[in-house]
DNA sequence: AGGGCGACTTGATCTTGGTTAAGGGGTCCG
DNA sequence: CGGACCCCTTAACCAAGATCAAGTCGCCCT
């Protein structure tokens, strides 16, 4: 299983969306780079979840008695939209990605998760069933609780379950954000913001790594692969320079400024 | 206090998004009219709240023994983003919106409530601020319900807890979705869907009422006011005439297919 | 080496929504 | 009645994505 992602929490950058109310997205990301790559046990993994914070060893390892360790190469497609949720799913290595079909065929990515996040958790707890189709897009690592575990984990600990509305609540905060970004600005602003979220840096030349490829990059900001290449090239003159996939900001401030103060862009 | 809004639950119609659970959204609409309008009690409102389904009569005393209800004229801020969230709101009549705020001052709705629906309940799970701006948008009759009070039930009451995970994770879908949709569906296919959502038929003429005012239905989807006269204007050749608030639709269905076979269409 | 493939870029053209500006038609109020 | 708003619509223009169609580059495979 090798894999060639780069590391950081790539679900959290920017304001993604969707399953699973994992909500690590407050957290600021480091250099993206394979941290969790093999350096860490799915124990110290999953207690490192925000939504599992603080939980008891021994129910920790209940919870793990009732998982599987799996790996899944890119393209496979992990569940679809409607299929029973009879688990959720923890990424220990790789990226996966949430998306919608539309009746054309065409996808639109509601989220990507990387290492150290969880996903799918929520679907269990309503209809159960996934409302949303989920494909590995990095030859991936994961971690599947089964349900059944979860949802007695979640009756056994109640400050979990209040853990986990407030890791709702955050996530929808982020759902509710990327609303008003898709609403209210332009298509080269939502690029712009997604790469300065790549960078904890608020000043100076920085290189970011981009989690994925292009495509998914285009997806995930509502726009067409060649769309975001002409957004780039037109970010060339505030200083942003792409070669593959990493990316080059010159000033990181001044791009921010940009961005904002382009308000009235609405496309 | 007297208010023009239409009746229904108009935060669900189509997929509107934002701060509160309610995730009333499922119901579908009957046509709508003013149903709530001085025609049920504080008590059998709260009861009817998705979030508050099968409470316990003293608990619900409790609940609202920390609570007044209030009236706010149209336009009326009842918060801003950032605001401390000391309370949560039920609409009983009238209709708020909540918007996030451009840098530029232009403002994007997230969210309107309209009777029957509770919002802002998750702002006090987490940071304890309120993370929009809210706003009232026809003449209202609200519930204001202590956070203690509200935190105190949630504690009290685990089923309670669970009912609100639930009603997260649905809406969490309706945001979820509005995201696909704001990325995969032109604005007259928004528009569209949202005319339809305003109606339970399926077929054949129907008459339905705008909510609100169509500066509000732009927000709502996405778009500028005169791009939505525009848009409408282009959807009479399938059948939909407005005049004022009230739309007719002469065929349903006729309608429907238009907007899913349209597919392909961004932009 | 050569073929094929996937990821990305570029260009020409078309559509459409934003922008700006003007105007129509209510309603409220002096 | 006249004027001030407010809500909405129209029109003209423009910028920018989408679309369609090549074309490039790197990489893997044989």
């Amino acid at each position: 299983m090798e894999t060639k992602v780069s590391g950081g929490p790539v679900s959290c950058p920017c304001r993604p969306s969707c399953e699973g109310p994992t909500a690590d997205c407050d957290r600021t990301l480091t250099t993206p780079q394979r941290v969790f790559k093999g350096s860490r046990s799915a124990q110290e993994v999953v207690a490192a979840l925000p939504l599992f914070d603080g939980i008891l060893p021994d129910v920790l390892n209940r919870l793990l008695a009732d998982s599987a360790t799996i790996t899944r190469r890119r393209s496979t497609l992990l569940f679809g939209a409607g299929d029973e949720a009879d688990c959720f799913y923890i990424v220990l290595d790789g990226a996966v990605k949430l998306f919608a079909l539309a009746q054309d065929g065409r996808e639109s990515i509601v989220e990507i998760f990387g290492p150290g996040t969880s996903f799918a958790e929520a679907a269990m707890l309503s209809t159960g069933r996934f409302p949303l189709h989920s494909e590995v897009i990095e030859d991936a690592t994961l971690i599947r609780v089964g349900r059944r575990a979860f949802l007695y984990t979640l009756h056994s600990d109640h400050a979990l379950a209040y853990r986990m509305l407030a890791a709702l609540v955050k996530w929808n905060r982020r759902l509710a954000g990327e609303i008003s970004d898709l609403k209210e600005l332009t298509p080269w602003q939502r690029v712009a913001e997604f790469l300065l979220a790549q960078t904890p840096a608020t000043e100076g030349r920085v290189e970011v790594l981009l989690p994925f490829n292009k495509e998914v990059l285009a997806s995930r900001v509502g726009i067409r692969r060649e769309s975001l290449s002409r957004v780039l090239g037109r970010l060339r003159v505030l200083g942003v320079h792409t070669s593959g996939n990493a990316v080059r900001i010159d000033d990181v401030d001044l791009l921010r400024r940009a961005c904002f103060e382009a308000g009235s862009g609405r496309s």
